[in-house]
DNA sequence: GCCAACGTTGGC
DNA sequence: GCCAACGTTGGC
């Protein structure tokens, strides 16, 4: 199985490609969509390359790689009552939600805002720039990820 | 802060 | 199973 793509949102006031180079990796906790779950679930395999996407960004935009380091376990947030992530349907013996580990590889010199992906040949059909995508955690093409990095990494 | 698009919930 | 109401997401 070669390796996948990735791309993985999260709001920088929450978690940013700073705050995940300077823990070195991260847990995934609080996805509560059941096809975003699906794909960490059932499709994430250590190795696979992660696109760090920031939504609600200064602009919103992709500010680095990282990469699975942990395949899916439980969401054990979702069973911490009061906590923002508690979710009374998932149980210890037959979780709801999973997350996933991921570590730190890279961070981008400058962000490859979404203004940049949207003017970018090649990345017409990326998930993200769809309309109305809200998927949080979303597959990247092999073609998609070799033109998000490398716009990553020019200049 | 606004608001459009989306996913989930719950009454029927 | 339908669908309106509601809550959330996320760009701007």
């Amino acid at each position: 199985m070669p390796t996948r793509y990735w791309l993985m949102k999260c709001e920088p006031s929450a978690y940013s490609i700073d705050d995940l180079e300077r823990d070195g990796t991260a847990s995934w906790e609080g996805v509560r969509n059941y096809q975003a779950r699906n794909f960490m679930r059932d499709d994430m395999k250590v190795g696979d390359g992660v696109l760090f996407y920031a939504s609600n960004g200064d602009p919103a935009g992709v500010t680095g790689l990282a990469e699975v380091c942990r395949e899916a376990y439980p969401d054990h947030f979702a069973f911490r009552k009061g906590h923002e992530y508690f979710d009374p349907k998932s149980r210890k013996e037959n979780p709801t939600w999973f997350m996933v580990d991921v570590r730190f590889v890279e961070r981008f010199r400058k962000p490859v805002t979404l203004a940049d992906l949207k003017a970018a040949r090649g990345l017409e059909k990326m998930a993200v720039l769809q309309k109305g995508s809200r998927l949080s955690v979303q597959p990247v093409r092999p073609d998609e990820w070799e033109i998000v990095v490398s716009l990553g990494r020019r200049g």
